[in-house]
DNA sequence: CTAAAGATGTCCT
DNA sequence: GGACATCTTTAGA
C-alpha cells in the first residue's frame, strides 16, 4: 500500500525539464501544483497558489542582480533545487530554483491552499484557522517546518520536499501583479496567484 | 569593521 | 495604519 502511494507519487515529482526554463513561466506554471515535506511517517501537503519570480542581473529585486554570493548560489546552480534564504532575524522563505545551471533564477513559494497534515501544521504555526496556516512565505515555510537546513536540497528526488502534479488538475484563472516587499522592480508583473483563491496571502 | 536594510509576521491603536 | 521583533548578509569606509 505504502510502496504503491510512494510509486506513483514518484510518477508525479516535477521533472528537471519543468524547472529548467525561464523563471517567470515556470513561477506561472507552478501553481497548482501540490508541495509535499516529508516528516518521518506523515506527509504535509498544500496546493500551491501564489508565487513570484525572481530573476538575475535583469532584475534589480532579485538576491542575484550583483551576481553570485555565498547566500545566493543555490540560485546560479542546478534548477530544482530548494532556495531557502533567512531574513528579517526570525523568518525562512521558500524558493525553487529555475533557468539552467549558470543562470540564476528562483521562484518564491508565497502561499498554498493546505490539504494534508493540517493538524500538524496548526501546531507548527500555534493557531487552528486554516486560512491562516500558509497564507505568506514564511508562514509557510512554519506551517511545512522548512528551514535552512534543507537549503540546496534537490526537489527531484522525492525526499524531504518536492513537488508533484494535481491529481485533479483544474482550470486556473491565474492573475498577475507586481511583487511584494521589494523597492526595486515593482513595475515588473512577476507576482502570480490564484483568482478568488481564499488561502492567497493578504497584503 | 561597522552599519543598515531586508522577497515578513504579529500585535497594538 | 504603525511599531517592533531579531540577526544575517551585504555594501561601503
Amino acid at each position: 500500500m505504502e510502496v504503491l502511494r510512494r510509486t506513483n507519487e514518484a510518477m508525479m515529482i516535477l521533472p528537471r525539464p519543468f524547472y529548467r526554463r525561464n523563471t517567470v513561466k515556470v513561477a506561472k506554471e507552478l501553481l497548482g501544483k501540490i508541495l509535499v515535506r516529508r516528516l518521518g511517517a506523515i506527509e504535509l501537503e498544500g496546493v500551491i497558489v501564489e508565487t513570484e519570480a525572481y530573476r538575475g542581473s535583469d532584475d534589480p529585486a532579485s538576491h542575484a542582480y550583483r551576481g553570485l554570493t555565498r547566500r545566493n548560489e543555490v540560485m546560479f546552480g542546478e534548477p530544482g533545487h530548494a532556495y531557502i534564504y533567512f531574513t528579517y532575524g526570525m523568518h525562512y522563505c521558500l524558493n525553487v530554483t529555475a533557468e539552467r545551471i549558470g543562470h540564476p533564477g528562483a521562484v518564491l513559494i508565497r502561499a498554498a491552499q493546505p490539504i494534508g497534515g493540517i493538524e500538524r501544521m496548526k501546531k507548527h504555526r500555534r493557531t487552528d484557522r486554516v486560512v491562516d496556516l500558509a497564507n505568506g512565505p514564511a508562514k509557510l515555510t512554519q506551517a511545512f517546518d522548512i528551514t535552512h537546513a534543507l537549503n540546496g536540497h534537490d526537489l527531484t528526488a522525492g525526499q524531504k520536499v518536492f513537488i508533484v502534479e494535481n491529481r485533479e488538475p483544474q482550470a486556473l484563472e491565474i492573475k498577475s501583479t507586481g511583487r511584494i516587499g521589494i523597492v526595486f522592480g515593482k513595475e515588473k508583473p512577476w507576482r502570480f496567484y490564484i483568482r478568488d483563491n481564499p488561502f492567497v496571502s493578504n497584503r
